[in-house]
DNA sequence: GAGAACTGAGAAAACGCTTTCTCGCATGGC
DNA sequence: GCCATGCGAGAAAGCGTTTTCTCAGTTCTC
């Protein structure tokens, strides 16, 4: 009969008892610690055994100053690209014993800054995703976080890897993509008005505009979501582009349901992109050309920056930048009145 | 300047010296108790604030036997159904002060329980997906797991509730909505082996094909993702059906891009439906024909369960059975050779 | 004006563990 | 046979909180 302690739960008390031995001999037998006699710790661990006792994970994370446990903070788990950053992370750190506590921000940003510093108490590092937070805010908040890995933000602070996808680049082989098509009339569906991921996608444009003056690029207001996509229908037919970017490939899965919805022939009449190759941008239809980014992987990063910190590793890689890769399916295709020589 | 103690971190103690009283006081004033004089109490709160004192959670943790946290199991943190139940989860235990801890076992289904049980003491209380778990397992584990809630499974243990989603019902629904449109031959592309919702759809179909003598049903080995609805094509094709049952809305959307390969018109050619009513499910090409259940709810209401269990309140609906309900959409349509009345 | 009742804050115990410190005991050397 | 050495295990001190216990100082009552 497991005898209990007052608190109902099994402890080290108990197991001391039954093997008639101190609780810190227990603990040292628990920790593998060899200085104790192989006969006593045979008895400890049979007693361990009968009682099923497990050792109180909050116990220890006080004894230990560590909680085996690190946050990642997102500001939407409904997004796909989220969802794969904590995939990759959560399967990473579990590799090496950890787990992972998540803190979704709903996109309250307001919320961002405190939701982290809570998050962060809990853990042994974090994993930051904060697209809209002030750059303002987030150097202030940055040195309180540390052990701390940026996901798509950059820190003056030091010590703080961030790990950014280089969208710029990525729309910029889109756009370049487009062109080759013979599109020379192309529209920008943009993300959510202060994200940083937009801003870097922005700055691409206006070099792909710099260096391709004869083309033509309008911007168009938009967000993250199908229903952005869906609803710029309108104003995408009313831009005349025949090639679109749209911000990322929920959008572009949005706006093509939409000109399905109008008769329009995707990639007959208009072109669409997306951006980040979602799993489910292959099984679209049309298949949905976009710039792939090896988003999972990202997350797995992440853990491997961020387990570098918390052991105190020399970090030769302080982060690090992804490039999209150009990953050309069905929904795009020749312009309807091309202008110059034109694949397939 | 603020001083620090060894650890490094602001504590209670710093706190307490630079107002000029003891931990107790600190503690009481941080905890809003009204037995502090209101001008110690201010000079704390100043002190505190100073500081930017936050209080350790795991100190917290250690005195009042709560950590706030719960923790959730999932066999794959790449399916959408678990991906919605963990976000339906989040957002309603946030909205109580709670944050959730991801355990992921990968399929690996020999490890579920450990990770469970690990998972468990680090919390509150636990979620638990176990798709592929044997009951006698189950039974096994479920007592020293309390505070509990499962999802789509059942236990003779009492005070566990149980959230599940009645395929049974819902196949029978989605066949009768074929049977209805015309077709006679069915096919069901199944879900894993041992899976318990796919135990649940067999049964159904059992009572289906009890009820519908004159209707085939050819039964079809699967799995639960896009590959496996794609590799189908050639089994589906020959068992002759016009109504496929696809396991869930990925293995549909597998099968459809599939057929789309092959030249095969859906639904002119052969009706496909899923299950679950993704959020994607509405933006395939043709839009998916589906069983939709109301799975982020389901999250929502799991943490509901959860939280009466963990205040130990009277639980008068220890757990609930969701009704999916038929969404039809495009992707289902007349059989080929319709024997009765068809409409549209 | 003295004892009772009360108020409010500090001391100390508790939460469950790890780890340092300490010390008894056995062994080895001379 | 005695002291130095070392090994192994118990005692105790943390880890950072909360909370009970205790008690000094004040107010109230008769």
């Amino acid at each position: 009969m497991a005898r209990k302690s007052a608190s109902g739960r099994i402890g080290i008390a108990d197991v001391a008892v039954k093997a008639g031995v101190s609780h810190a001999t227990v603990s040292r037998v628990m920790n593998g610690n060899f200085t104790v006699d192989p006969d006593i710790a045979a008895r400890v661990r049979a007693a361990a055994a009968e009682l099923k006792y497990q050792p109180n994970p909050v116990g220890r994370s006080l004894a230990l100053g560590k909680t085996d446990t690190i946050g990642i903070v997102v500001p939407d788990l409904a997004n796909p690209t989220f969802q794969a950053i904590l995939r990759g992370l959560s399967r990473a750190a579990a590799q090496d014993g950890y787990r992972v506590l998540i803190a979704d921000s709903f996109e309250v940003s307001s919320e961002e800054s405190i939701l982290a510093a809570e998050a962060r108490r809990r853990c042994d590092g974090l994993v930051l995703c904060a697209p809209r937070m002030t750059d303002a805010e987030l150097e202030e908040i940055v040195p309180s976080l540390h052990p701390l890995v940026l996901i798509n933000r950059t820190t003056a602070a030091p010590g703080v890897p961030s790990l950014v996808v280089d969208y710029g680049q990525g729309v910029q082989d889109i756009a370049g993509h487009l062109v080759d098509l013979g599109h020379t009339r192309l529209a920008f569906l943009a993300g959510p008005p202060h994200s940083a991921s937009n801003d870097m996608r922005l700055k691409g444009l206006e070099a792909f505009k710099a260096a391709h003056p004869d083309v033509d690029v309008t911007m168009l207001e938009g967000g993250s979501d199908f229903d952005t996509g869906h609803e710029a229908v309108d104003a995408v037919l009313a831009s005349g582009a025949t090639g679109i970017l749209a911000f990322n490939d929920l959008v572009a899965m949005g706006l093509m349901s939409g000109l399905h919805e109008r008769g329009l022939d995707v990639p007959g009449d208009i072109s669409v992109t997306g951006f980040d190759d979602i799993p489910f941008a292959r099984y679209t239809t049309p298949a949905l050309t976009t710039g792939a980014v090896p988003i999972t992987e990202l997350g797995e990063q992440a853990w491997h920056q961020l387990r570098a910190l918390i052991r105190k590793e020399e970090n030769d890689a302080p982060g690090s930048r992804y490039q999209p890769r150009l990953e050309v399916r069905a929904s795009t295709g020749p312009a309807k009145a091309p202008r110059s020589t034109v694949h397939g």
